[in-house]
DNA sequence: ACCTCTTGTCACAGGTTCGTCACAGGGTTA
DNA sequence: TAACCCTGTGACGAACCTGTGACAAGAGGT
């Protein structure tokens, strides 16, 4: 898996390229739209990360702008780097074509929490079938409609927030995901809080009747945060 | 399936061939009247997508005409793009025989329901014979003539609006529509809102007898919007 | 003039979602 | 043991969503 790091901004390129690298992933870097394109095309990536704030001096080489060109010629997965409380910039870059993004200043560990799940998702999901699901050990999950299909045999619908927290689990299964990356990637820039993720844990457990003394797919890390359980 | 994708704006002509081939249509483009006709012959292609606002000089080439000479030839859907806020391009549009309309700007997810929707329609539907029907799970549907027959063999007959949502639902059975779609739909340019969409939805459930507790066509995704379901 | 059908608007009720608070038990440390 | 943090639990209420009944304006036919 080939990534291509885009940043003006050296010391922040730079730990980006460190953090994937360490996880494995081969990785490029380029820091302004001219280099940006070119190595695209020569490259190849499997992903872009896209820092928004490119210093464009036009309309024509900022971020959204190479973002957008990208996007308009192949599908390949871009997630943004944005400056917390810069909301505008993040509905500007989704609807420029990205897939997802991440709030400076960021942990490693949610960067390629992101990095995993945008990646599986451009595998799994491919195109929005209505019918594209999610399904691990026996919990099969459909993040479009919305319902999860439980061992037993039954169908519950889950809420917006239960399926988004359920979809990020079940994407990174088998990683523990901290409460922060959690937190933030459950409720994005709008904001949320340790205690309003347990109380979603709390009723998406019920739901998909795990035991929380015993569970079988949520599992906690005391002072780490939860993951979705692989094979045990 | 083969799209031909036709706009002199180089921008929009490059958002509408992504999205139409990320939905894994084969698609071509063109940007004035003379390629269009040119590629329409060579092409073949199984729908059209056409710019209104083509500059024509004359009256002879602009989108229009373009529209009404392959309609004259041919029976290849046709839809439009137009500008909001622009009524009469539209009426004149369907008058020259296209088959739907799309309002610039448009979201990719609502061109896509459109351009399947089209399709699907001049499947089944076989040339525009009054007698052409949609059918799902039992519930037979007559668009051109607005009546719906029943499992127990009632058939009653549908208003304007009814009829437009009934359509846009079961030519899109199996995704949900958001509140947005909806509205943007069956009041396009005139402008509807969610509970005018609300009202609606309870009226065409009363007459198709499906009981909203326990919806067995038109199932509520609570904060996202509406479905025609397919067999669970 | 009268009626009917369509459709937009309003008020209300019930359910759901979700944030908040208070509390209990377990593990760890002083 | 006591203090502390983390986690799970129960409960409450505000805000929101959805379904419902009712009404009125307008179009169109008789």
């Amino acid at each position: 898996m080939k990534i291509l790091v885009v940043d003006d901004d050296r010391v922040v390129a730079d730990l980006v390229m460190f953090t994937v690298r360490r996880a494995g992933y081969e990785a490029v870097m380029a820091s302004d739209a001219v280099s940006t394109l070119r190595r695209w095309q020569e490259y190849q990536p499997d992903l872009i990360i896209l820092d928004i704030n490119l210093p464009g001096t036009t309309q024509l080489n900022d971020g959204f702008a190479i973002c957008q060109y990208i996007r308009r010629q192949s599908d390949v997965p871009i997630i943004l780097l944005t400056v917390r409380g810069e909301e505008n910039d993040i509905v500007r870059g989704l609807e420029a074509g990205a897939d997802d993004y991440v709030l400076k200043p960021f942990s490693p560990r949610q960067l390629i929490a992101r990095v995993q799940a945008v990646l599986r998702r451009g595998r799994t999901a491919e195109g929005s079938h209505p019918s594209a699901k999610l399904s691990i050990d026996g919990l099969e999950f459909n993040p479009k409609l919305r319902y999860v299909s439980l061992t037993n045999g039954e169908t519950k619908t889950l809420t917006s927030l239960e399926s988004r927290l359920l979809e990020y689990l079940m994407l990174n299964a088998g990683h523990i995901l901290t409460t922060n990356d959690l937190v933030s990637d459950v409720w994005g820039a709008s904001g949320g809080n340790s205690e309003m993720l347990r109380q979603l844990v709390r009723r998406l457990r019920s739901k998909i009747e795990d035991d929380p003394t015993k569970p079988f797919y949520i599992q906690n890390f005391p002072g780490l945060g939860y993951a979705f359980r692989l094979k045990r």
